[in-house]
DNA sequence: CTGTTAGCGCATTCAC
DNA sequence: GTGAATGCGCTAACAG
């Protein structure tokens, strides 16, 4: 037999006062002397009494519910992405309803099936959302932004890192130590910032006059990919002297094809950086040189936004774009000798 | 200015019925005429109308809200289990609630915040529920099933690995392929599984005449402690020939150690196994013999577990330990030559 | 500062 | 098979 569940009207009962009283004992600011506040609190903790978040949320019609839509598990460190948002959120009070992108054509549902909760807020992690699923959120007024995508056009806030200045940097960086054919890799050709990315190298080298995007190639994502694709690009008449990767493990599977199955030297022959500065960048295998991924400030800046919605829900869209640095290790070579 | 928000009645006077015919036309299973049913959902879908999921559950006393609380994330591939384990509930029609454990001591707490979102069952990744918590949790019907702990004693369901049988195997392993003094690294002391694993590979190697364990240490996780202890262990009078790690970035770790800092061959001075075999354990530099982890049957064998107690809440605890199995790759001795 | 009243949106009796 | 009434547990608006 399930224990008979205890509400506001036993505690009131038991503490000798109204449940309203209720109510404002467990409301921080409201209007309730400290003495009854203190006689419902220990009534309260005598029964074991918690407020029930559900009927909260349906008269006030909202609740510290935030839905969290998640893409792009594998890829990247996107998981702690998802930990630190987690661990602000409810830092701040709010809980999270943690949704699975399976597939993109329904994301508009899984906003539905959220909304449904009468989630207070939205995040989304590396994925965009449908024009109409976005206009209909800021319709209702539902605070939403974007994490890792910016979302050009859709109006929706966003958080993610600075791709023209890291494309930049990159490719000054690869100019600086005398690189001259350049690969790109990138896992899709339909991400917003890495898009920034590679247009940033390719123009930047373009105009450099003795540095040049030889390839710049999608579908490339993962060890095994960037194993078999480096093998790939030294079967052309033209080989690249530097490949940037847009995620770290590609990376180190073009080092692993470079050196095992090449026998090139790395950095003497090949020059790789990574991005994402995952754990296995800086083990002592690959040495790996990469771009460090702002996590706590991604998820600081994530959360501000949403937060400053929530208390004034008319501020405007606000896209904020992070610098990364690069961290130079042994894969790329020295500036000069 | 907020769209106002449209609930059942709107529909039901669009429809020219009663709220109650609204509500039975979305309550699977309802006595309703079809063609009423067909009524109300034209009616609701030129709305835009959804049920709101709040109301519904103050009356039913219970939501489809599965609470999730995540520990562990930065070890091993738990984050997989956390992904599987929300795509899976949502094939259910149930929606997680993630809270991450940032305080042991407060796992109590945790579950009550969970609790007020009357939420439908529970799931503990990588923790064990404190005595108390879990009988209140039996107490008051809530299914709950620990993932990667076992929870003796505690009466909870749970899903892990069969450490007793992994250690056994892990020993059969290395005495098979003639070892002799054998090193086992952990991260914490009081994982229940681990402690199986650890315990069974003692007896086994004790019992062998050939093999003994000659080090058990704890404290001992990630690529810098590894490649830090594996120096410490060679600076002792009786050195290992096998090491075993809890986790595959220990395991690397010990590997670069050995060849890097030691300068020993991989694997004819030193046989190394992992745990987990995450992504890198497969890459060419290392090719490590780890233990996979089932991850998919963990998953399904724990949303079992829920899903059967929330349709019979009488069912007894039930513990599932899953076999797991020995990768082997080039990082251990071969059998015999 | 406090109690009373009236819903929040829906699912469930009960009559019909 | 359907509609009218009742209440889930709580907060908000109102008097006092």
């Amino acid at each position: 037999m399930a224990t008979k569940r205890i509400t506001s009207i036993d505690v009131a009962n038991l503490a000798g006062v109204s449940v309203a009283a209720v109510s404002r004992a467990f409301t921080p600011g409201a209007s309730i002397a400290p003495a009854t506040k203190k006689r419902v609190l220990e009534a309260a903790s005598t029964l074991g009494y918690q407020p029930n978040v559900i009927a909260r949320s349906l008269n006030k019609r909202s609740s510290q519910l935030v839905g969290l839509l998640m893409s792009g598990w594998n890829n990247f460190g996107y998981v702690d992405v998802l930990r630190l948002l987690s661990e602000r959120l409810e830092a701040h009070g709010y809980e999270v309803m943690l949704k699975s992108v399976l597939d993109r054509e329904k994301i508009g549902e899984y906003v539905g099936q959220m909304l449904q909760y009468q989630v207070a807020a939205l995040v989304v992690v590396s994925e965009v959302l449908p024009a109409a699923v976005a206009a209909d959120c800021t319709l209702r007024g539902l605070p939403t932004v974007l994490v890792n995508r910016i979302g050009r056009g859709t109006g929706s806030c966003a958080v993610s890192v600075d791709g023209t200045n890291l494309g930049n940097s990159i490719a000054d960086f690869l100019i600086e130590r005398r690189h001259r054919r350049i690969a790109l890799l990138r896992g899709r050709a339909d991400i917003d910032y890495v898009d920034d990315v590679m247009n940033a190298i390719k123009e930047r080298t373009a105009t450099s006059g003795s540095c040049e995007v030889i390839a710049d190639l999608d579908g490339v994502l993962g060890y095994e990919a960037g194993r078999r694709c480096i093998s790939e690009l030294f079967s052309r008449a033209e080989t690249p002297d530097g490949v940037f990767c847009s995620y770290d493990h590609t990376a180190i599977g073009v080092m692993d094809g470079a050196r095992i199955d090449l026998g090139l030297s790395i950095p003497e022959d090949l020059s790789v950086i990574g991005n994402g500065d995952r754990a296995p960048a800086s083990w002592g295998a690959h040495e790996l040189t990469t771009v460090g991924y702002p996590r706590d400030e991604v998820v600081e800046k994530a959360v501000h936004i949403l937060l400053s919605r929530l208390e004034d829900p008319d501020l405007e869209p606000e896209t904020a774009l992070l610098k990364t640095d690069l961290v130079i290790r042994a894969s790329t070579r020295e500036k000069s000798v």
